[in-house]
DNA sequence: GAAGAACGTGCAAACGTTTGCGCATGAAGG
DNA sequence: CCTTCATGCGCAAACGTTTGCACGTTCTTC
């Protein structure tokens, strides 16, 4: 473990003073050419990098090009279309982001939360595990920036940049009415977060406007995983009585349900006809091609990006909130 | 912003030194239980939490049970599944990971080694940009353990977990072969990329030990994304003798030749064969199936994570390399 | 009952930066 | 020739920890 070199090898080398060295460096105060070109050389002979851990202790507002990302589950393409989002605005901008995956876990939530408050980041985007998070409150309270994506955070005075999961889900759901479908089951979102309580609404409403009733053992929630659209497809599909559509509210899940369809040989749409939430990979080449809702996931991400650089360069500002237009993608599934 | 409170302030106010504090803290040194109460308490009434930049500056060696993930693109399953295995092991042993996204980006790269190593990360997981990485190599120099995933590294002696790549290709070109096509369309990966070079060297070899003779108009090279899958598809298909198989070296250019293949009205396996490399969300519920080679990405990511761990515990034991087999899913698309 | 041993706590240095202040030096102005 | 001032640089404090050392008590042990 070769201990890398520091200011003090460098001024040493130069044999000038560190704050010479650190001046050179940050380019503040004003240092001779000629003594600028002597530090430089020798930082270079020395291969001298700062030391970032030092220079943030000393300056807790020096700014470190570090933004936070963190997400509930890599795998969902949402969340990784989003990050892209988020990368592009950063890099262009000369920020790096730090990626966590909290994997829908509020205690490791809250470490994350934790370290990249104490690597001080610049700022934090992040889908808040519930709507009264105490743990990104906190973090607020504490001076850092946020931006909430996805999910939103009661507490109001956020930058935030959503979906409008209710728009979506309503017209989703009144697209499978106008199909002639009756008995819509419903794959859906967990109850405790804002998202699948927004499309849940869309899917009442969209039966309110149609006069359609209610049937509550057509309604089953899910935890956005493959296995638990598989899972309840299983269940919805083999009841006495099944539906015949199936509204499914994200990428993970519908594809868990095509799966438990494939598997009980189950023609789309005539048997059974879907709609889900999410855009999907190959759902345009699938057969037959996916009746979807689209999320604008990377917009969403460099939205919310925006937003927060803003935010750190003008502290004060208003929160703005935003709230994209998902589309609906109508193929042959529905 | 509020300045959280530090070891002063909790010292100050049980009424003893910062050194007491400190080591009730980290359980380090004799401390009385009453001590110990005192201190606790003054802790949990000012919200006190350690400062990790500061613990960092003091004790270079001191574990931040943090782990940094370098990754060329988030957006491919590959790495994303490979993330989890490393996640899942980490947090297990209460590790965290801060996961980098370089979007196969040199000096995005670079940067990231540099941020993660000022953070100073226990160590860092990451597929080389290219064999001879001097950036990476540095690192490794510096002292921080370093594992490499996917691809790997010239330098020898480094902890390693890869995929069988030669193997894997070859197989999916001998059964292609197997199946009677002679003219096997390539879609290839990087030839900067050791996992490029591999497969291809599979294709090569299975051409080799058939006696059939190489085409060089039928191979092709991506940039693992799906667009390029999709170009070079549209390329290899309009050719004026065009291939009756292709093979397609990862997951999104698979994705994108099934784009351009539906583009085009070809029936799979009749008019065009494919077998893909990675697997693919839906691929045994797509029509035809998709018959392609799986990847372990969870396996890798997972023996990286440990190997890595037991590196952090063991600077000096002796490099261990891992290849991992893929397994040759062989469904109705050839 | 005296000599250690063990225990509990404080003191201060060190990690690598940034930055306010102060001190020379030389040029400009009267 | 004496002030004034800008320029160029060094000194030392501070950021919040960890940790080796020292010191005073209390407990064993013969």
């Amino acid at each position: 473990m070769k201990k890398p070199s520091s200011l003090i090898d460098v001024a040493r080398r130069a044999k000038v003073n560190i704050s010479t060295v650190s001046r050179t460096i940050n380019q503040t105060g004003k240092i001779g050419a000629e003594t600028q070109a002597r530090v430089m050389k020798a930082m270079r002979e020395l291969g001298y990098k700062p030391n970032r851990v030092a220079r943030r202790l000393r300056a807790r507002d020096a700014s470190t090009h570090l933004l936070g990302l963190i997400i509930p589950n890599i795998q969902n393409i949402f969340f990784a279309d989003l990050a892209r989002g988020v990368e592009d605005v950063a890099y262009k901008n000369n920020y790096a982001v730090l990626l966590c995956n909290y994997d829908e876990d509020e205690a490791k939530e809250r470490f994350y939360l934790d370290v990249l408050q104490s690597e001080s980041v610049d700022g934090i985007i992040l889908p808040p595990i519930h709507e009264t998070d105490p743990a990104v409150l906190q973090v607020v309270r504490n001076g850092t920036p946020v931006v909430c994506v996805d999910r939103s955070l009661s507490s109001g005075n956020l930058d935030k940049v959503e979906v409008d999961n209710h728009t979506g889900a309503l017209k989703a759901v009144e697209h499978i009415i106008a199909k002639g479908h009756r008995r819509i089951g419903l794959i859906g979102g967990p109850a405790d977060s804002s998202t699948g309580r927004e499309r849940l609404r869309g899917y009442k409403d969209a039966h309110a406007k149609a006069g359609l009733p209610l049937k509550p053992e057509l309604m089953r929630f899910g935890d956005y995983k493959q296995d638990s659209g598989e899972t309840i497809a299983q269940e919805l599909l083999t009841l006495p009585d099944p539906p015949t559509a199936l509204f499914v509210c994200n990428g993970l899940m519908t594809a868990g349900a095509l799966e438990t369809i494939a598997a009980l040989g189950l023609k789309i749409p005539k048997q059974i006809a879907l709609v889900g939430f999410d855009e999907l990979l190959l759902a345009d080449v699938f057969n037959p091609p996916l009746t979807l809702v689209r999320q604008p996931a990377y917009e969403v991400g460099k939205s919310a990006a925006e937003l927060l650089l803003k935010r750190i360069e003008d502290p004060a500002r208003p929160a703005t909130s935003l709230k994209l237009l998902p589309e609906l993608i109508i193929r042959k599934s529905c």
